[in-house]
DNA sequence: CCTACCGATCGGTAGG
DNA sequence: CCTACCGATCGGTAGG
């Protein structure tokens, strides 16, 4: 008799898809069963199928929100007239703030894009390369205009972006650090390097 | 009557986790099974049981291995004079090695360690952060020394350990870049940053 | 090393 | 929303 609680704003399938992205990061995509996601829930197993159509399902919904989101943002920042420094503290910032705010939904898309099936997967990773190329382009026209250093482009977009992955270990550690000090002083540190001059 | 084929050097053991750790790297622990993983290698599934003791012994092995030589290079380089400069340029250097030349294993004490259980998983978080706090340990020293910025230590390792973590993606995309270079810039990166002064 | 097999659990459906 | 159930597949064992 159990009934998932939706709201104005939260449909049923809004609950499962948070609470299976809160599992799939916890326990990972496989290791889940629809009877453990419908047990955090309160319904029977069966009951969840009323509101979506299959596992599979979750998992697409799940990494095609977190990755159209970037992709929308990427599309934002490049419009403007920033210069590319700025350009490239926006987008790290909101690399940052997803990761922050949107944790498990974010861990999911990053970890478990794998056990995505054809022709899912295949436009998933099309998408994550076009992301990548547009950020290399950013590096190449930063160098140009004589904004940064003379290193490699590809390879400067692998570090920035692995980078800020790494901050799912520090949510995980759950130190309650200062959201803006943490923001500052890993930009601080992907700018302008380790060394002292 | 297919045999698992073995050397000198490599035992049948050795086979058995060598295409384990391949398949746990492509498809993820759970989702591989141990059918798929005996197909692999040639033999039915049931013959596997002769030289390991169950699937968890497999990602307890790779995880440990990988785990044990992180720390023992640690250990290695705290014990030499070098300046904090270029014992974290030695540590840097040797994760990327490690990335490059023993891919499969690093990914899956990267990405399955959750999949362990206690007291295994306990066992391992507790050498990772053994092994981080040594580093923040390494960026403090470097900092009083005047040879680092004076930055947050807790942000600069999270930064560098994640940024060459992220080497497990060049891997993916199979560029055939010199190792030597990508080294060198990855380095050159996290040391000095991406603004032009 | 294989054949034969076990109990447990999986994602999902039928029907109400 | 639940009960009852399906075929498939899982990790692992017995016995030779």
């Amino acid at each position: 008799m159990a009934r998932i609680i939706s709201t104005k704003n939260t449909s049923k399938k809004d609950v499962i898809i948070k609470k299976a992205a809160f599992l799939f990061t916890k326990k990972g995509f496989a290791s889940t069963s629809m009877r453990q996601l419908a047990d955090h829930i309160g319904v029977e197993a069966s009951s969840l199928y009323n509101h979506i159509g299959s596992k599979n399902e979750l998992l697409q919904t799940i990494c095609f929100k977190v990755a159209n989101d970037f992709t929308t943002q990427l599309h934002q920042i490049a419009e403007t007239d920033l210069s590319f420094t700025q350009k490239w503290e926006q987008i790290i910032r909101f690399h940052i703030s997803m990761m922050l705010n949107h944790y498990e939904e974010v861990f999911v898309a990053n970890h478990e894009w794998k056990q995505l099936e054809d022709p899912f997967l295949s436009n998933f990773l099309h998408q994550r390369k076009l992301y990548e190329s547009r950020l290399v382009e950013w590096i190449n026209a930063g160098i140009q205009k004589k904004e940064f250093r003379n290193i490699d482009p590809h390879v400067a977009v692998l570090t920035i972006l692995s980078a800020v992955r790494g901050l799912e270990f520090w949510h995980r550690h759950k130190k309650n650090i200062n959201t803006k000090k943490l923001e500052s002083a890993m930009l601080d540190h992907l700018l302008f390097g380790l060394i002292k001059k």
